[in-house]
DNA sequence: CGGCATCCATTTTGATACTG
DNA sequence: CAGTATCAAAATGGATGCCG
């Protein structure tokens, strides 16, 4: 369809990235690299013709950029480049305005993963509460590992394990959603047996301070 | 082509605002209340039906409600609810992005309104600058009329005159968009007669210096 | 002028089969 | 697995024309 044809900074940003399924391949991206299959795993009802597209012109528009992981992994991967990781801020406002307005109950057929919930996690951080904190936990939800390192009022939350976690944090995907959500205290589940925390306890106990949660609000009148 | 069918804030925000036009309708919406035809001026390619079917979905979702201007204009027009009002941090993130990596130069063809420069400022307004600072500025751009309020570090940056403006600027959109984008200098401007400042000398001073330009960048690698 | 209905050429998309 | 090829269904854009 082309681009708006604007001489304007909102309009030539959505000419880059406003298509279907862009802005959520680049918010698969801000937790780390990807490969072809991880994203159809993610993405679904994209298909492969789509998705090579999208990468492809990612790729030519300089937001994303091919990369060869080490380890074991052989097969190409998908990273952001500065530009690209610079539309985080975009992406967790996008995020927060959703937390707040859009949200709600998971529907029936709803797809979930965990690294979305991370990503809430970081457009949710408050830097105030995290001033002189530095820490890195470790999340493994239903078999999906991330981990987020606060360093002084600053938060990064990549996907994969971490090197030398405070604590790690280990449970399932309704607990983690709930837990995420501020409807049950993390303290009470770990009581519960619903989640298991290791690591620097005082470290644990003041993971649940350092978000500030929006509270949904319905959008329709009354 | 419906939703993403993700539990995720990031995708509900766009199942509601990520289809072609959407944003921009908002965008459009951030400085003040539209009617119909003044979508159609500043949207071109956008046909009559689509215009009507979008502003019809964002009524029915909450963010936009129909509204009936005072004094002449007797015909509707349309406002943000709450909900629509707040994307404006989404969408100011948006356009500060594409004006460090996407705007670049004006392009044959493309359209320029001077709201957008309007709200271009807004999206730069650099708040600690703005600390203890208040005042109204007024600006006339080839017939266009927009005010911004600067008040202790907020800024609201609406369509229309202002009711008491400390300064009223008024030029042409060239010299308003090399303004903006830092490319010459404001008081050299008004000495070279290209644009006309009335009002406080101070006020008028101090504008340029309560927005922080960014810089732009290529996104493409050297 | 606001706003909806209709028709049609062109793109985009979704889904699946297929190749290296 | 990564990525291409193919095709049917849907969305867009543009040009109307109509009604209050």
């Amino acid at each position: 369809m082309g681009t708006y044809h604007q001489y304007c900074a909102t309009a030539r940003t959505l000419d880059l990235i406003g298509e279907r399924w862009t802005l959520l391949i680049i918010r698969e991206l801000l937790t780390g690299p990807r490969r072809f299959g991880d994203f159809q795993q993610s993405l679904r009802g994209l298909g492969t013709g789509l998705l090579a597209a999208r990468l492809k012109h990612l790729e030519q528009e300089g937001l994303v950029h091919k990369v060869t992981l080490p380890a074991p992994a052989r097969t190409p991967a998908y990273a952001l480049t500065e530009a690209g990781e610079e539309l985080a801020p975009a992406v967790l406002a996008l995020a927060r305005w959703g937390m707040k307005w859009a949200l709600g109950e998971r529907r029936d057929g709803e797809l979930f993963h965990p690294g979305w919930a991370v990503l809430g996690l970081r457009a949710c951080f408050n830097a105030e509460a995290a001033e002189g904190v530095r820490a890195t936990y470790e999340f493994r939800v239903d078999g999906e590992v991330f981990h987020a390192r606060v360093s002084d009022g600053a938060i990064d939350t990549v996907h994969g394990p971490a090197q030398y976690p405070d604590a790690v944090i280990e449970t399932d995907s309704d607990t983690f959603l709930k837990v995420s959500a501020g409807k049950v205290q993390l303290a009470d589940q770990i009581h519960e047996g619903a989640v298991t925390a290791t690591g620097d306890p005082a470290t644990i106990a003041r993971l649940q301070s350092l978000f500030r949660l929006p509270t949904p609000r319905s959008r329709i009148p009354q």
